[in-house]
DNA sequence: TATCTATGCATAGTTAATCTAGGTATTAAT
DNA sequence: ATTAATACCTAGATTAACTATGCATAGATA
């Protein structure tokens, strides 16, 4: 990770749903393409990703399915639910009002007084 | 919190610094003034912020100093060291490069294939 | 004056999300 | 044949923030 990893806390779920949103997609295949699109910022470890996978999957977000290149090695696709693109639209105004308010105490202006010894 | 508090994770100390940036302020002002800042999206529980000034200070990068009220309650105030200043600069862009990370993946296209069963 | 609310500092223990570190197995490249 | 990349999985450790307290002062209100 190019940041603090706890900046990331809170924010694995929306990114998971976000990428299943546009396609059905593969744990390891996941991994990969969270780390290109971010810019190499991002980098989930298997520890990381596969547990909320399976979390996900037993809450109904997303379902999963094996399926085979034509006779090769089988992976572990999932594809996002209805439920799930339901809570992916909630964790994206939840992820803009928090964006939203950090930046207004980043750049923010005082309110209260100023004093010093 | 209006948000999933785990978001907050990572957060919590550029928040803290960022409002120590700008003038010296107690505890529990902070904690007023991070609410109010933030629209009501932040509301830091003691059992939050403490632990962090005190944990920053042992790291050197803000310093206390109590100061009464015209003979009234003493109040424990911190300032931003020079350390602290410059631990906050770096966190600042930290911050831009996990939200520019996350608004990638957030509004990224697809890069590889699409694969359904 | 008694009581309630807001203020103000503090910390021990809990919770939970992510990481560490390991395992197994297949495929492609050297 | 060996190595690296791919591909799945999980138990246990780590750690940041929360819960739930405790104590104390100040101001309002009845």
């Amino acid at each position: 990770m190019k940041v603090n990893k706890e900046l990331l806390k809170g924010s694995t779920v929306i990114l998971v749903l976000s990428l299943l949103d546009r396609a059905p997609m593969y744990g390891y295949q996941m991994i990969k393409e969270i780390e290109k699109k971010s810019g190499g910022v991002f980098k989930f470890k298997e520890g990381t990703l596969y547990p909320i996978l399976h979390s996900l999957e037993a809450n109904g977000m997303i379902e999963s399915y094996w399926l085979g290149n034509e006779g090769s090695r089988q992976r572990k696709y999932y594809r996002i639910t209805d439920k799930g693109n339901h809570c992916l639209k909630e964790k994206q105004q939840e992820w803009e009002t928090f964006r939203s308010a950090v930046d207004k105490i980043l750049t923010g202006r005082l309110i209260y007084g100023y004093k010093t010894e």
